[in-house]
DNA sequence: CGGGAGGTTGATCACCATCAACAACCGTGG
DNA sequence: CCACGGTTGTTGATGGTGATCAACCTCCCG
């Protein structure tokens, strides 16, 4: 019998631990050791004690970004929907600790946790951007960018996953300069990208100007890269 | 006497809410707006009901990036040492609740307002990371990545004002690979600004490989244009 | 001592920023 | 209604910058 992933999850101090009787546990990991995936259930919060991790993104296509370098006293295993969005690997010994979110959870007091949640996915939500900032061409950020202005995609806990229309109306309240500035492309760039858009069909232009009709919505998310499995 | 900036500040649909009785009131901004600025005192955590907002920060020598964009659902204000760390603009009418930070503490239950807290300054440590992918050059993120390793900055809640020594020997766990990745850069690109840098005498390489002597600590930070006062 | 990962340095070229000129659009006020 | 100016967007020409390819070197580990 073999194990598929030689590289061992845990390496707990105290073993008799295991099964967590507190809310924290002390890790240590070794260089090159993975912390957690992406997409695993996201069950602790680590908070790193010494060495230094980081966080890593990959696009369907295998190109991959680090969107985090965590060093001591800093905190990782970010969620949204209860699951991590990026993988994280030791880049030398390190030691972390975990914190059971099961125990962050206080009763009666809904509207931090809440509120913690809802911080934790727009910490992913920068590490989504840092992704396409760092290894998308300029046509795939605009089409990224225009994806966000889809109803069902790009808002808070949503998953991407659930059937959406195919095609949709929609209004981009931004200017193109502050498109670019935001994209790390200049004011031109994103022009020429959206005459190439309209001119290959994937998006057209409504009268009232900053209108744009999206007649295939998954093309589009296809050209931009993007993790949509409409499964 | 002259009103300085004469976009005014909030647009507080009921006047008499404007000391708040209640934990959360409803703001109207126009377009151009600026709901916060940076370094202001953070008093408050911003949700958009409608419309849509950017975060700006701003290098020392006036670039500008745009950090983030704001859509209904999501939060904004965040703050590291309870000051906002970018300047907060409304890109269209846009309706915003304001959750008063004072009514957000709950008494005996500190734990998870310290992680609310901790989170808060993640966010706002991305939004310099995308500051420094967006408008730096490859040199300046090289030094200010550099800068991370110097004990005293780029630890959480770290105002980067305290008085710091003004040489420091630093360890840099993390291969030229990454952190070109990192960086948006490539691994080439990164081996030949450090060797500009030692070439211009703001690194030394110690004998053990991946460790740095920086003898000027504030010519290196100046380097990296990053915001460091050191009053 | 040998192998492999990590780092250095040079040569070349594609890509995108920049500059520039123009066009479309949106207010405002006559 | 049109005239006008300013903002925003479009399109072309050009050049600098950093990615890429390639060869070599260094360090570290067995």
């Amino acid at each position: 019998m073999h194990i598929k992933n030689n590289r061992t999850r845990f390496c707990i101090d105290n073993p008799k631990l295991s099964h967590l009787p507190q809310s924290e546990t002390k890790l240590t990991l070794r260089k090159g050791q993975v912390l957690y995936r992406d997409e695993d259930a996201a069950a602790y919060l680590y908070e790193v004690v010494s060495g230094v991790l980081k966080l890593e993104k990959i696009l369907p296509d295998g190109r991959e970004q680090i969107v985090d370098i965590v060093s001591p006293g800093w905190l990782c295993g970010f969620s949204s929907n209860n699951h991590y969005t990026c993988s994280c690997v030791a880049l030398a010994e390190t030691v972390v600790l975990a914190h059971s979110r099961a125990a962050l959870r206080v009763p009666g007091v809904e509207a931090l946790t809440d509120l913690e949640q809802r911080l934790e996915s727009q910490i992913c939500a920068m590490h989504t951007h840092t992704l396409t900032m760092g290894q998308k061409t300029p046509e795939e950020r605009v089409a990224t960018f225009l994806m966000r202005f889809i109803p069902g995609y790009g808002a808070p806990n949503c998953s991407s996953k659930e059937p959406v229309g195919k095609s949709s109306t929609i209004s981009i309240p931004i200017s193109q300069k502050d498109i670019a500035n935001y994209l790390g492309l200049s004011q031109e760039t994103v022009s020429r990208i959206m005459s190439k858009l309209r001119y290959e069909g994937l998006v057209m232009r409504e009268d009232s100007y900053r209108d744009l009709y999206i007649s295939d919505i998954c093309k589009l998310c296809r050209y931009g890269s993007m993790n949509c499995d409409p499964a």
